[in-house]
DNA sequence: TCTTATATTGACCACATGGTCAATGACCGA
DNA sequence: TCGGTCATTGACCATGTGGTCAATATAAGA
């Protein structure tokens, strides 16, 4: 299991298995109620430690959630490079299919880290959520860029295109899309089911004729 | 003022400079600090009544919630609605740009009822989250639906286009160019200043070009 | 002016919160 | 077996919560 950056060196000194039960129950805890209505009473409970040892681990309630939503954030990143990196030979549009694609599997990998990652990008109670959210749109939008930015180069793109602003509403498409495709209540209203190839085709499909040509009559 | 749905007729009988007191109040309780860390207490002190007659005025913490939400949400769409039956005749790419200036506006025009507006869309900690969201999204993917129906019906764009999926994405892209463009730190970042024509003009200039053509060498 | 009806109050309730710390008990070297 | 170290415990704390209700202030009718 991971290092949660905020333990202190005690957690650390565990052994793995009760580490891994007070991880597991601090993240269903956060990602089902977000932050403030995570109640730490709840999470040692499930995790079978008493309150004090919880705050030998972690110092405050906030650097517990804060070491989560680091690895969370981690998480992704490292889902993610990789992707970018294997594969800078196809064209434009297959790689940003296959970063969509990406991020369906993570999701279906990583629920609740998920669910802690879209509560970062959301909701309002999270601490330093100014801090975190801009950094995290900042190296989303950059990554995106980059990959405009070589493709421009090659020459398959408008020459006119506005790299930056292009890559916030890319962006911003995926996002939501992931986000529906997370939660069942959206994904429901979509026809885009969990696992189901033929939902994520079409929404695919639809996605990148729209990022190809946009709208108009050709 | 506005009726607040959820209000008892104890409440629409106050006299009119005390209904505005409360509901500002609670508005501005709510937009900081959100559904569930928004203090009861908070509110009835800045509001200038006492505890006993908010919740003669409003059943409960929740329904009170309720009520603005609700306005919120029927502000934005009375907001909209004259804006789609004004454009009907300009072409669609006008059409809507026109929609995403009239979103700017709003934003300039009703801060914390956008603020609101963003937490029923975002917050996990909000009454009903699910019922509403669902609603709110099905709502504005129809109305832009409508809008493209329209124009593929007057042969302005591509034939083959999925109406209802692009309807989808469009709607995510303007969604968070408005969140960005309330929310300062996420416009700081990405040169999208409030009440700066030049900034909006310049966003929704590449925001139109990627809408109309795509990103590909035409 | 007295009586009645009702709008308003705020002390009070049970409960949950994040966090603390004296007491406990498990382990280890002697 | 003893003494000492230190991880672990859970009763306890101050604080804040949404919500209640007997008591009060206010106004109106006789």
């Amino acid at each position: 299991m991971e290092q949660v950056s905020t333990a202190t060196n005690m957690f650390s000194l565990l052994d793995e298995k009760k580490q891994e039960k007070v991880y597991c129950a601090a993240v269903d805890e956060f990602s089902l109620k977000g932050y403030s209505n995570a109640s730490v009473n709840n999470i040692v409970q499930s995790a079978g430690i008493s309150k004090g040892s919880l705050f030998t681990y972690f110092k405050t309630k906030s650097s517990l959630f804060d070491g989560l939503a680091s690895l969370a954030v981690d998480k992704v990143k490292d889902y993610l490079r990789p992707v970018r990196d294997e594969t800078t030979e196809i064209n434009i549009i297959q790689r940003l299919e296959t970063f969509l694609r990406s991020g369906f599997s993570f999701i279906d990998k990583h629920p609740r880290l998920t669910r802690i990652y879209f509560n970062l990008l959301y909701s309002g109670d999270t601490p330093f959520r100014g801090k975190r959210l801009q950094r995290i749109h900042a190296e989303s939008r950059e990554f995106l860029s980059e990959l405009l930015q070589e493709s421009l180069q090659k020459g398959e793109l408008n020459p006119e295109l506005d790299v930056n602003r292009t890559a916030f509403l890319l962006n911003a498409m995926f996002e939501q899309l992931l986000r529906a495709y997370y939660i069942e209540y959206m994904a429901q209203g979509l026809g885009l089911h969990k696992g189901k190839e033929e939902d994520l085709k079409q929404w695919i499909e639809a996605t990148m004729g729209f990022i190809k040509n946009g709208i108009m009559k050709v």
